[in-house]
DNA sequence: CCTTGTTGCGCAAGCGTTTGCGTTCAGATT
DNA sequence: AATCTGAACGCAAACGCTTGCGCAACAAGG
């Protein structure tokens, strides 16, 4: 058995409310009183049980974190730093993966977390019956993607400008042919995809390219997705002598794929990707590097000063910034064309 | 506010025993009474307080989970199948990210998971000490890295085998000046590191090759870290014409240095690396797979069979296979040699 | 010397469950 | 008809904290 708070006390010859009040840093206890409590408790090695401050206090002192898929790079990292954040501030967090639809939908309707966390950070873009659910736990609400929405803190990247940016410089390479590898699948509903997309339209329209609906492909957001879109890119009467792709994965398999054909990149086929994986540099890979460390990180504050501060703070949007990191693989296109 | 038991019992005309009963299964309690008390719960959207409910029974149904860096492939795919497991199994898990020693020594001295789990998985190998606390808590032990400790179930891959399968490899291609990037840093005693090294000395060995240390560099299991180490590697006087990376990781980094000295792989420089990265099939490194995502799975399997069989099964100690994957960066070494 | 504040601490009532035990009551057993 | 037996359910006591309130004791102000 370990120590409660009543051992702490009786050892002291106090209260358990003066234990509790002196271990907690709460006014009402003189300075001895407090260091000599302190002393026992460490002596026992006494830590409150969580289950039952909170029970009497209602703070968990706990973040929950729904993540679609802990394993890749993107959502990993965010974790990762966000995590850094919470425990830093002395919060614990309670880790959802939330990737396949049965657990989704699992908790979504069990809502485990009610009474349980203090505030919820999610990776992933909840639908409306989804966020009224989050909502009515009457906590915090944060997200790190997707665009704005009721009761969410965001913050973000602007996707439209990223994508310009990557679009413009294929163009400005001279490319005219230029496809996307986009990931517009899923049940989600989530505004990135179709923001990249409503850029890369606008980009070609502006460089008065028409545009080519065969040179659109769905990667899904993995590499092996990827890959797929790329070799359904290459079948098409005229391919693509560019290719941007939504994400880095998808463009690594894009890459995966241009090597299976014996393409040269970037002279037969240039890629551009979006993110700026840890990879990304490994391979050679032109992107755009969006800070996804910091999203989580400034996602994770934000929550936590709401809080703090209990007058409640309305959830703000913030933008990070982004920007175009040239590497190996965009070059002009080739005068003969890939063949 | 959230609806309690009683507003359930009250809604139902029952006490609340009969509905905490009613709810979670328990016997006694007629079929129609219990499907009533059903009814009225998901009418009212009620749940249960986990935090009322594990100071009342003692269980939490939550895991802690313990992991040096969740951004890092390895353990973000470890993570993720893990908590699949749990979640199916109904349990909720806590995740800790130990990866800087200051939040590491925290964590082992408050311990804030003493009370509020029911087991521990941990991906990072704690020190004397730390293992000691972890079993002070009286609940079930699981890790997937390292080797055995007492009161641990450990799931792992045979590291001398998958090493001996690398460096053969390099062998049996006529390398005769093999390099090794290690990742022996660290507080951690690992186990992973030496035995590793062990294998690579045990096979030159074998071999009849003598063994050069100017031939061995760290690489922090970082790509960054692989990068220097590869750099190192050719700054010596008769550089390797292969190497063997300890991680996938380490090795793409070495890919990158190699590409910066503009040395061809694997004409100039065979690499071999270790863990079959999902980003390895991109870069078309040959490297030594191993079950990651099972690893997860199968640790947080036995973790749950303990929970389940009071019975205290003794902790066991399960490895996975591993294979070797022949991929493009390995080949004969060039006559000439890396100039 | 008697108020009026402070300060430091203990009391006890929760917080929302779980669970051992007791009670009730219908049906089976003598 | 009297007794026994379960099954089904309610009572109330935990579980280990937090916190509003009360009560000394003591300092300062009149």
């Amino acid at each position: 058995m370990t120590a409660s708070i009543n051992d702490v006390a009786r050892a002291a010859g106090v209260s358990a409310s003066t234990v509790s009040r002196a271990l907690r840093g709460r006014p009402g206890v003189s300075d001895e009183v407090r260091d000599q409590i302190k002393a026992v408790a460490a002596q026992l090695g006494y830590t409150a049980s969580r289950s039952a401050s909170s029970l009497a206090s209602g703070r968990t002192f706990t973040i929950g974190v729904l993540v679609p898929y802990v394993g890749r790079w993107f959502f990993g990292t965010v974790l990762d730093a966000a995590e850094q954040v919470f425990s830093a501030a002395g919060y614990d967090v309670l880790l959802y993966n939330l990737g396949s639809p049965e657990t989704r939908k699992r908790f979504f309707t069990r809502l485990p977390v009610r009474k349980r966390v203090d505030a919820v950070l999610t990776l992933l873009i909840p639908e409306e019956e989804e966020s009224a659910a989050l909502r009515s736990l009457g906590v915090p609400l944060a997200t790190t993607v997707g665009g704005a929405r009721p009761g969410f803190t965001v913050v973000g990247i602007d996707d439209r400008a990223g994508t310009e940016n990557a679009v413009r410089h294929l163009v400005n390479l001279g490319h005219r042919r230029i496809g996307m590898i986009s990931g517009s699948s899923g049940p989600l509903h989530w505004t990135t995809p179709i923001d990249r997309r409503n850029a890369y339209l606008d980009v070609l329209a502006d460089a008065g390219i028409a545009h080519d609906p065969a040179l659109e492909a769905d990667g899904d957001y993995t590499v092996e997705g990827g890959e797929r879109a790329m070799t359904e890119l290459l079948a098409v009467s005229r391919p693509p002598t560019a290719v941007f792709a939504q994400s880095d994965e998808m463009a690594m398999g894009a890459l995966r794929a241009l090597r299976r054909h014996r393409l040269r990149v970037p002279e037969d086929v240039s890629v551009i990707g979006f993110d700026d994986h840890e990879l990304a540099d490994v391979v050679g890979l032109t992107t755009v590097a969006q800070p996804v460390a910091d999203q989580g990180a400034e996602a994770a504050r934000l929550l936590l000063r709401q809080l703090d501060e209990l007058g409640a703070e309305p959830p703000g949007q913030v933008r990070m910034p982004i920007r175009l990191v040239l590497r190996e693989t965009t070059a002009p296109p080739s005068p003969r064309g890939p063949q």
